[in-house]
RNA sequence: GGAGAGAUGGCCGAGUGGACGAAGGCGCAUGACUCGAAAUCAUGUUUUGCCGUAAGGCAAACGGGGGUUCGAAUCCCCCUCUCUCCGCCA
């Protein structure tokens, strides 16, 4: 929601924000706002005057006819107008900082409760107790949890022989798919970005919490390759003809995960650094939602690859991300840990990123509008690796991989 | 990290204090000419904010921010990025 859209529908607004569960005050940004916007009036009417005062000395020099009365004049204004200029300044500052909290709109299809609205896949049967990953995991000694600690502390992973090499596998057999079946570009970035791109793709301020900063130089470490996909086209314009846009890309992400201490604190369900391969989407805007459901297909074209049962959750408002207008979960089940787990995160951001990061489209018509943005996970890998594995185990304890790996494992088929 | 050069509209490129939102060229759009096209000619061709139902009006913007001045693309300071050279390094 942008300003003119709070101005012409406040009471929708009020409405979004309070289906959000968020707190931002509309009143208080509307009431800035006309002051704000008096101050404008005010100081481009003395610009004016001043401007015309200007002319009239460039005027009087040429013929040399006398000007310091003049001069005196507009130093005067210079002098009032430098305040106002100030006071808007300062008028816009205020807004600035209030906006920053205004969510997106909300999509009319989004339910006002999460909505399982797909289940695929059968959920395994075993004829013994299956095991967690962290059990699993350490009985074939491919992921060690306590020398990762050695390293970083809790809740950060190391994997090993095998399972670094499954980890790596999967990853490449996720960009593979996308690139080479879906279209996708693949890019590999920075993985710690500047501020600006933490604010135009939403995370910030929201989640300034939520992530790593460093202490000596202006960068956050992204916690999602969203950010620094959706800020590749800052300030620029597509032609019509080049959209739409499709990127994805690896990279660790990094979560500080600071409100969740009591939560998945076993194994590495909920860990500070993990891989994700990402999709970003650039579409016109009438195309936007064709194009979320078709990233949701691709998404889940791999979990189908992969043998993992899997079921798609829309989210309510309260659920989404803020910069979101419509977001499905997608969540794989774990036998060992007996759970659902989020795996992907499919949102349809319309031109909300688009705005901040002023990333506009010239249509054929030669009008200028934002673009749409979308963007889903493809996919989150430990949670991947955990409900593979988990579903996977046999009696033994060895893990079946699944048949679309076994090229990328370099023929292994098993772990054990 | 040190030294130097640069950043102007969709692109190239001029502009060192007032007549510059910005010459000239290219591109693009529309029109004329043409059976049609090319060439040629003519006209037009940035964005944002505020006011207005609209037509339109006003203001701002020459990498970003600040300053000097009645007045800044032009002078001064800081920052960013690009290029060249030196140092260092996977």
């Amino acid at each position: 929601m942008d300003l003119k859209f709070i101005r012409n529908n406040p009471e929708l607004a009020k409405q979004i924000i309070r289906r959000r569960n968020e707190s931002i005050s509309i009143d208080e940004i509307l009431q800035i706002d006309e002051v704000r916007r008096k101050t404008i009036q005010m100081r481009d009417q003395l610009r004016m005057e001043h401007r015309r005062l200007t002319e009239e000395i460039a005027q009087r020099k040429v013929q040399q006819t006398p000007v310091e009365e003049l001069i005196i004049q507009a130093k005067e204004l210079a002098d009032k107008i430098r305040q106002i200029e100030a006071e808007v300044k300062q008028k816009e500052t205020e807004l600035e900082k209030k906006l920053a909290y205004v969510p997106n709109v909300i999509h009319e299809s989004v339910p006002n409760e999460d909505t399982i609205v797909k289940n695929w896949g059968d959920i395994p049967k075993f004829s013994f107790k299956p095991r967690p990953h962290w059990e699993l995991g350490e009985t074939l000694d491919i992921i060690d949890f306590k020398r990762a600690a050695k390293l970083a502390g809790s809740r950060f992973v190391l994997f090993k022989g095998p399972g670094a090499l499954l980890e790596r596998s999967l990853i490449n057999f996720c960009l593979d798919v996308h690139i080479k079946k879906h279209g996708y570009i693949e890019i590999n970035p920075p993985s710690l970005n500047l501020e600006i791109c933490f604010y135009n793709s939403g995370a910030l301020p929201k989640l300034a919490d939520e992530m790593y900063r460093c202490a000596n130089d202006p960068f956050y470490l992204i916690p999602t390759a969203e950010v620094p996909l959706v800020n590749l086209h800052q300030n620029e314009c597509f032609a019509e003809k080049d959209l739409p846009k499709y990127y994805t890309a690896y990279t660790p992400c990094f979560r500080r995960e600071a409100g969740s201490y009591g939560k998945d604190v076993r194994g590495m369900i909920r860990i500070h650094q993990f891989d994700k391969v990402e999709l970003v989407k650039f579409t016109v805007p009438e195309q936007s939602y064709h194009e979320h459901e078709k990233m949701r297909e691709d998404v889940e074209e791999l979990l189908q690859l992969l043998e993992l049962p899997y079921r798609v959750k829309l989210l309510s408002p309260s659920e989404m991300a803020f910069q979101s207008a419509k977001t499905y979960d997608i969540e794989v089940w774990a036998a060992g840990c007996e759970a659902w787990l989020e795996v992907s995160s499919i949102s349809n951001c319309e031109n909300f990123q688009a705005k901040r990061a002023n990333i506009r489209v010239r249509r054929n018509n030669n009008e200028l509008e934002y673009v749409h943005i979308l963007n889903g996970s493809g996919l989150a890998f430990p949670r991947i690796f955990i409900a593979l594995i988990e579903n996977n185990q046999q009696p033994d304890g060895s893990v079946l991989i699944p048949k679309v790996l076994w090229s990328y494992m370099g023929g292994i088929t098993k772990i054990e």
